[in-house]
DNA sequence: TGACTACATCAAAATAGTTTGATATGATAT
DNA sequence: ATATCATATCAAACTATTTTGATGTAGTCA
């Protein structure tokens, strides 16, 4: 089962919400600009440059999305390529409507 | 418009997320035994005795409910009386689904 | 091999959130 | 009015989270 309460931290910051946000974005665009030429995919260095974050803050941030399964990550040779998981997020949301939400 | 990473932060404590559990199930159930003869509805002191907390503490988290518009308060005399924003509960979920979920 | 790149990890500092006990406020009842 | 009850607020202590710079590790490429 999944952990609701810490699903909701993980979205609970403010940089990781707009990151998932982003990562949600770019994965609906599969044809939109790279940001990076660094790899093919969604990686650390992407994100350092979208939001203009330092290396270790977004490695922090994105180990936060991976420990609660927001985030699926995948490495490819010496990058780490991101992407959403979208079945825990439908199951979030699935166990907010039952919690809060059924009548 | 909602603040979501305000709702989530709020969601992201466990024992909000139980009280907020708790004012749902009371509220779907309103034949329900009454945990305390202290008012018709559910204050303070009925959240105090079901999770054996202190008044401040239960007032600093019912605070942080009500801060994000989780919980609606109306006093009654010298009560205040919770109930769930469905409402905004209704929205969160929509927000989650149209940042995160849109295919 | 060595130089370089991407990312992880660590410890320290900074910031934010939570808990507690004490005190304050405001309503009710006598 | 006073006494009592429910809740709010405050400051201090405690705990958790976030940020940073430094260093480590592992893959890549010449």
């Amino acid at each position: 089962m999944i952990d609701v309460v810490k699903i909701a931290k993980a979205l609970s910051d403010p940089i990781r919400y707009e990151i998932l946000k982003f990562l949600v974005r770019r994965d609906a665009e599969p044809g939109a600009e790279l940001v990076s030429n660094c790899c093919s995919g969604l990686c650390n260095c992407d994100i350092m440059q979208v939001f203009g974050l330092i290396q270790s803050r977004v490695s922090y941030h994105m180990r936060e999305l991976v420990d609660a399964q927001l985030v699926i990550e995948e490495q490819r040779g010496k990058w780490k390529y991101y992407y959403p998981n979208y079945q825990i997020l439908k199951d979030y949301v699935k166990q907010i409507e039952a919690n809060f939400l059924q009548r």
